[in-house]
DNA sequence: ACCTAAAATGTAAGCGCTTACATTTTAGGT
DNA sequence: ACCTAAAATGTAAGCGCTTACATTTTAGGT
């Protein structure tokens, strides 16, 4: 026998009264509605094979009826789980995190899970400030770029127990679960094309390394080739930059003006090959005749613009679909087969060329 | 003299256990810490000048020493405000609305706000379903862009009472808060440039006009100019795509097939300008000798590729800054003027010129 | 008609905070 | 030493859900 129920508003008029405006439909209201208690309405949402045809429909109509929204921050409480995945990427200016977001968000929405997007303009503390303001929100989940974290970070996760996964990064001798692919590998992949089209005089401009494993390994895939073929690259021979257009063009301004031209330059990204491009033209150095330029990441635009970027093309949109995917699996606690290396292709087009005789 | 604690867990055993590994550290366990009590600490983290500053330094200890981090989803619930704000834009995939986000964010975080970021790919139905998904997620305040939203957005906004702003456009005639500025004005203002030129001959590459206020406004800025003049723009003069380089390459292929060749092209963005740059050279015709090409919104890239795009300068940073102050303003619902047009500036480079004489 | 297991539903505690109000402590007069 | 107002602190209810366990209803035998 059910303990008689004391009527549950007796304290009305007690010490409590919000200021809340526009008094919000509660799931309690949806109950009274529908004539069921809050954990039939509850399982409405929750688990709906869990009730019967008939409740369910009377349910679903009170909560149109009412235009009841959950309150996710008492769902969140109660069970102990957001909903929300957080991701955390250097910058949103770089179309290729931003396409890579895109991607992951669209997928992410499928499973019912919101987005947070946090930046950290490449500053490792910030990351671990923005990992903790994350932590704090409750996200089920975190996507960060690259392997390099401030040590602290992976501490905190795993303390929290906190699902992550790094991205547009690949290291098979690490323990972190990545989804993505190697930098290293694919960055010789260019060079080994420029070298192998009898390119010797190579120059870089690479995007900053400090604290950027991605920008690192793209260099050490430039030297991996260069070394194969004992073939060496003079340090005033690689200038680093942020990425971005102005500097990409800087830089090719500074390579220009040494006393030896490089037959060919291999940029960090294709925002700095845009860059380096358009410094050429405006000195009237033809691409490819007289200099080849590369790029990296092949931005929807590279492909059509003129001259087209040869570039190394990077599967951005479908790692942000994986990596929505592992992450929501490792939530539900669910079973996936281990990521596997995503593979990157060479794109050939129209700013590299054999080099010219001279 | 701190309290003998009494052991927690004399109801161990109960019912209730949650299968949560790592037990996280409670605003509890910093109270029996500190020795103090719940309401102290939390003053200590949402008040503190309410504390005496030796309870404020012992529980700031006790907070660093257990590595307490809040709840956000129980602080929501108890206080009624998330600490979150959303925004919801078309795209992160253009520059544009990416680089008004990054500031956005940016001065958020200053006002310790966490910004969860929604795109729905020009589709309205989808801005409302966004809409109620950050509703249920709890967010204190919501940025849109551009005027046009399904009649139910802007009723849930106000029944929920929450505050938001429409970014990117200006419309001094609508009841609705807008941060931004004119686009039919700017658009008016680029096509007066190019008329003042000498341009009869004028062909638009608009963005998709269908339910994108800010594409629309900027083709009716330019039929203002154009009409102002007497003049008229051709039906097939004006051919819409959505925005990539790709689409305006081919707009651009479109128009060169045509009997007369337009001495002048404005392009409804940056993105647009590019593709149809890239297509004239492509196709041997000089820039802007032959033909002169206008963009709309001077991302980072416009001023450092060859040519230079002749464009309208938008303030995207200033604007996400704007927009956050605003924003946190109405949440604490502290006075503020009223926020104000935007100006926007003619950038003339070097793809725009007078036409040849035929 | 009656019994039993499975399905559906209900009750109420608990999630981790904030905050109104009550109580205690402190500071500053006299 | 004592009084009073202000400052600091504590108590405990309540925020709106979920969910373990208890109870009731239903379906399917006999």
């Amino acid at each position: 026998m059910p303990k008689r129920p004391k009527p549950k508003d007796s304290k009305a008029g007690s010490r409590r009264q919000r200021a809340l405006s526009a008094k919000s439909v509660s799931l309690g209201d949806v109950a009274l509605h529908s004539g069921v208690s809050t954990a039939t309405v509850s399982r409405v949402i929750n688990n709906p094979e869990k009730v019967a045809a008939k409740s369910r429909i009377a349910v679903n109509a009170s909560i149109e009826a009412l235009g009841y929204i959950p309150d996710g921050a008492a769902r969140a409480l109660a069970s102990r789980h957001s909903g929300i995945i957080g991701a955390i990427v250097p910058t949103l200016d770089n179309a290729l995190f931003a396409a890579g977001i895109q991607s992951l968000q669209r997928r992410l929405r499928q499973h019912d899970y919101t987005l947070i997007v946090a930046s950290h303009e490449y500053d490792l503390a910030e990351e671990l400030n923005e990992v903790k303001m994350l932590l704090r929100q409750g996200v089920d989940a975190l996507l960060l770029v690259g392997s390099q974290h401030d040590p602290a970070l992976l501490q905190l996760l795993a303390e929290k127990a906190v699902p992550y996964v790094n991205c547009w990064a690949w290291d098979s001798n690490s323990p972190q679960p990545y989804i993505g692919f190697d930098n290293r590998k694919a960055a010789r992949k260019i060079a080994d094309y420029l070298l192998d089209l009898g390119h010797v005089d190579l120059a870089v401009i690479a995007g900053r390394t400090e604290n950027n494993d991605r920008a690192s390994d793209r260099v050490l895939g430039i030297r991996d080739a260069i070394e194969a073929r004992n073939l060496r690259l003079a340090p005033e021979k690689i200038i680093e930059r942020s990425y971005s257009v102005k500097q990409g063009r800087e830089a090719m301004r500074q390579l220009l003006q040494m006393d030896s031209l490089p037959t060919a330059v291999l940029c960090g990204n294709d925002i700095l090959a845009m860059g380096a491009v358009a410094e050429c033209q405006s000195s009237g150095i033809r691409i490819p005749d007289e200099i080849s330029i590369a790029g990296f990441d092949d931005l929807d635009m590279s492909s059509q613009i003129k001259p087209a970027l040869t570039t190394i093309h990077v599967p951005s949109a479908e790692m942000g679909e994986n990596a929505a995917e592992y992450l929501v699996a490792q939530i539900r606690q669910e079973p996936l087969a281990p990521p596997v290396e995503m593979g990157t292709r060479l794109m050939v087009r129209e700013t590299t060329a054999k080099p010219r005789i001279r």
